[in-house]
DNA sequence: TCTGGGGTCCTAGGACCC
DNA sequence: TCTGGGGTCCTAGGACCC
């Protein structure tokens, strides 16, 4: 019988700033989305004082009870390597480890003897110490069910953040108690389809005729209900599978009124695209670009894309070129534009373009853009880019409240002082 | 003044083929 | 009575996730 534990990061976010200033250990802490938009992590003192998920920052941070709150502008690189720790420690804890976001973990627990709640005690002090980050296990005999005894670890306090659902008789007694939404899955769609039908539970779910559960859910509802009724479905995969798509898109900082800003800001975002291609060495067939305006202030709404097939490439030249006759085809003049974005699909890998391409000389673009790459990685991101890219950048994103990237920029790293 | 970004998977339907 | 049928590939869009 395989076992599956889930083991997360509490407020995620959070945590890797508090790691590196404790004096935020009892306060109230939120980390905003890019462009310091609204709420994506909170601590527990923060939801305390009634922060809740997506809350405008520009809102919430004028309320009087918001007062002692510590806000932070988003830090990928931060929390990236700080993830890179946690998965160093659970590996020497268990055989296998599969990562599945950037705070979550999937370990195989088949075959690790019968004092799991022991180990996963051991795993959670040994995360907590070595990497700073707290965490919450659950497990049982798939992935579904522990993702949910994480959940529940997470939601009540009492289990003192473990769950374990391997016991059949255990489940029963959370499944007739927790709201089907609640099921990795799941989602808001879903919850009201199953509620017209009177299914509240995970317990009135699991009891559906299965062919019933298809014929309403697809093939994805079915894994879903199997896999609560104890029967694996979801393998634990521990080699990274490859990605599918690279996207940059971006609320402006500003609303864009001119086509020289649209412009500058698209080229951006495909620069942006080619070097996340770059540093996983693939290149891409395929692109999209689209644009909208501002859903939410009344503007005339606005929203549209193109794509188009294209020789695959990682070439910043070729993908900001091509973004840019993309974006000609879509620019209606006279909108207040909000958001626009470059995505790129049909990937494959380096090695694979062994035909060459008359419109550009492989071996010069890769020569170019490695240069480009490393002068970017060692001065900074955007010291070299294409012109097209501008030097105003009206349109950047705001991150006011950024803390320093103590563990990826050594000019940042923190200081330790005796006394 | 001000509301995130980046992914995955599945299905339906059209185009095309023999 | 009956006016082809079935397969593949591609894309757009929906739903969901963190």
């Amino acid at each position: 019988m395989p076992l599956f534990a889930l083991i997360d990061g509490n407020s995620f976010y959070c945590s890797c700033q508090r790691a590196f200033e404790p004096r935020l250990r009892r306060l109230p802490v939120v980390v905003l989305s890019n462009n310091d938009g609204c709420a994506i992590a909170r601590t527990r003192e923060a939801k305390l004082i009634g922060i809740k998920m997506g809350d405008p920052w520009h809102m919430a941070r004028k309320r009087p009870e918001t007062k002692p709150v510590v806000w932070y502008s988003s830090n990928y690189a931060l929390y990236a390597d700080m993830s890179r720790r946690m998965f160093q420690v659970l590996s020497g804890h268990v055989p296998r480890v599969e990562p599945y976001s950037i705070d979550e973990m999937f370990l195989d627990y088949t075959g690790m003897g019968a004092d799991l709640h022991g180990l996963s005690r051991r795993i959670q002090q040994a995360v907590l110490h070595e990497a700073k980050i707290p965490t919450c296990v659950g497990w049982g005999p798939t992935k579904t069910i522990a993702k949910l005894a994480n959940g529940l670890a997470k939601d009540h306090a009492e289990l003192d953040g473990l769950c374990d659902l391997t016991d059949p008789a255990v489940r029963a007694v959370w499944y007739a108690r927790t709201e089907i939404g609640d099921v990795w899955g799941i989602g808001r769609q879903t919850v009201e389809k199953l509620r017209r039908e009177g299914i509240q539970t995970i317990a009135d779910f699991i009891a559906m005729d299965p062919r019933k559960t298809r014929d309403m859910l697809t093939v994805v509802g079915g894994r879903i209900q199997a896999e609560l009724r104890g029967q694996s479905c979801l393998p634990l995969s521990d080699v990274a599978s490859a990605r599918k798509s690279v996207a940059a898109t971006r609320t402006f900082g500003r609303l864009v009124m001119e086509w020289s800003d649209m412009r500058e800001a698209v080229a951006h975002y495909a620069s942006r695209a080619a070097e996340k291609l770059r540093s996983d060495g693939l290149y891409a067939g395929h692109m999209s670009v689209f644009l909208q305006t501002n859903p939410h202030n009344g503007d005339p709404w606005y929203s549209n894309q193109h794509s188009s097939a294209i020789e695959p490439t990682n070439d910043t030249r070729a993908l900001v070129k091509r973004a840019t006759r993309l974006l000609a085809k879509l620019w209606r003049p006279g909108h207040r534009y909000f958001k626009a974005g470059v995505i790129l699909t049909d990937l494959s890998p380096a090695g694979m373009q062994a035909v060459m391409f008359a419109s550009q000389n492989p071996e010069m673009s890769e020569r170019v853009m490695a240069a480009m790459d490393i002068i970017n990685a060692r001065y900074g991101r955007g010291m070299v880019r294409t012109a097209s890219t501008g030097i105003q950048q009206t349109w950047e994103t705001r991150q006011a409240l950024l803390s320093a990237r103590y563990t990826t920029r050594l000019s940042e790293i923190v200081g330790v002082r005796s006394w």
